[in-house]
DNA sequence: CATCGGTGGTGCAAAATCGATCCGGCTGGA
DNA sequence: TCCAGCCGGATCGATTTTGCACCACCGATG
């Protein structure tokens, strides 16, 4: 096998018109470029210059392969330009994962505004209901909801954001109904694989004891806005919707810390640092809402 | 400037997915490609890959610089053949690939033969189970069993050859043992990734359920000359051997044909051209045997 | 004819690279 | 659970490559 880089010294022969002259342009000594052209002729089993005494000329041979290695710096050259241009141009793309709840009920209009402020930046929404793999590179930025601190990937970096409550949800008709002494049944609305957590009581009102079961937690929330029961919802679903009312005599609960992932890798270069600085920005403001805290509505 | 080389060595872990591997594919050791990758991604000012417990793994910058490096490698590869092609001397390399079944049971004399004829051509064999690759360079002729004329490269120029046909054989003692009504079973031979071909029927005797794999042809031509059982081969490799005969009742099969290939570039020089044209007439001469036909024995 | 600026070629010591191990960590199968 | 077989990383002589000085040669020039 030839050493590649002997094509670099060949190039520069072959321009330079002499050994000399390509050592200048190389930046090493004369023989040293000897040496490597020899090696390049001896390996080829082949002559690619005339060596005069006014200097090497490419023979035929030399010739054809001057074409040959011109197309070689040609690659070489667009190789280190794109390397060199991707680590600081903004362009590009960037891949989001995160939960559907927290794509469609609080952070699509950021990502829309992220998405204006930086036109260059191709973005990639992955929300779909499993987590995105940061290692595998299916995503750039990671947006979770952890349980605890300890499940966090070693190999990932984590920014930590605002802690996120949840709290037991009704429809306001289907409340003010209840109240109004209305005889048909309250279920729990749970989402299958969960079941009804622990920590949610059911206050005030009594529900029965079947269920009512959904897969999807879209399916989940229209489900209690119909006023078909009560259920658990994250602060910012259930404070956030008008339809929508915490009932009365139960608590909020923990449900996790949000944590911004980023990857080893990815996470230099300058596209997922804009990103993460301004998605954390927004999270901070979004504060007491996830808290549960009380919020002003207009 | 990055050293032209190192590409090399980036491709090959790329390709292998680990430092060990490419060093094994490079012929130096691991601690050299490391050295190597270190410095490529020191002087591009980028990670090439991600530094896993399980191996390298190619980063986005790296996904880019693979496309670019491919193509040095495309032309690294033409610029040899180029000069390999101008070649017009007899002397030199000359590098031929074949399946080791036809090397050992067939044309190994007739390579010795050409080996003497022209004792200023350097031969190499390859005969490695897995094909070698002629756009690669690995080899300038390639012998090949082709059983679909549109499998063939395009990019290849092809001679075509004489047919192969393959019967079905057992040992000569073993056929005789079970005339004489031997209860011992017979088996069948395959080769573990082929399994039983659908053409080959058992004739006149009966085989167990159970066969008896090998992973490696010699192994099962060994295995069937000690009364093992039946198996298919190639008539030029049954017919040969004294202690093989065809399983009565059963039939030829073709395997498909023989095929000379060579490149494009490399096929104008004298020692190709001499190699083909003596191969070609040995071959021929062949037909009868790869066809199956009657051979007398001396 | 001597000189000067250019060429390629060569020998030797310094420097950079490589070969050969050893080590610790991870993984999957026994 | 252990252990074999991977993996990457670190280390240190040995080897190769390079830097550097020096040589012979050629042609132009004064």
């Amino acid at each position: 096998m030839i050493d590649w880089d002997d094509i670099r010294y060949f190039l520069a022969v072959a321009r330079g018109g002499s050994v000399r002259a390509a050592a200048e342009g190389l930046g090493v000594y004369h023989s040293t470029v000897l040496r490597r052209i020899a090696q390049l002729e001896e390996r080829l089993g082949a002559q690619m210059f005339e060596k005069l005494p006014s200097g090497y000329r490419l023979t035929a041979a030399g010739e054809e392969v001057l074409e040959l290695a011109n197309q070689m710096e040609a690659s070489s050259h667009q190789l280190e330009t794109r390397v060199f241009g991707r680590d600081q141009s903004v362009r590009g793309l960037l891949r989001v994962t995160l939960a559907p709840t927290l794509a469609t009920h609080l952070l699509m209009p950021d990502l829309a505004d992220f998405a204006c402020l930086h036109p260059d930046i191709e973005m990639e929404i992955v929300s779909s209901g499993e987590l995105a793999n940061l290692t595998n590179r299916e995503a750039d930025v990671a947006i979770r909801v952890v349980y605890d601190r300890k499940t966090l990937p070693l190999n990932l970096h984590g920014l930590k954001g605002p802690e996120l409550f949840g709290g037991v949800y009704m429809s306001c008709d289907r409340l003010a109904a209840w109240r109004a002494g209305a005889p048909d049944p309250i279920r729990w609305i749970v989402i299958s694989i969960h079941g009804i957590p622990d920590w949610a009581s059911e206050g005030e009102v009594r529900t029965t004891g079947v269920p009512f079961r959904t897969t999807d937690g879209e399916a989940q929330i229209v489900a209690v806005r119909q006023g078909l029961g009560i259920t658990t919802l994250p602060c910012f679903v259930g404070d956030a919707d008008p339809l929508l009312v915490r009932v009365p005599g139960t608590d909020l609960h923990m449900y996790g810390t949000l944590w911004l992932l980023t990857q080893g890798e990815t996470r230099k270069t300058k596209r997922v640092r804009l990103f993460t600085e301004f998605v954390s920005r927004r999270l901070s403001a979004y504060a007491p809402l996830l808290a549960g805290l009380p919020i002003s509505r207009d």
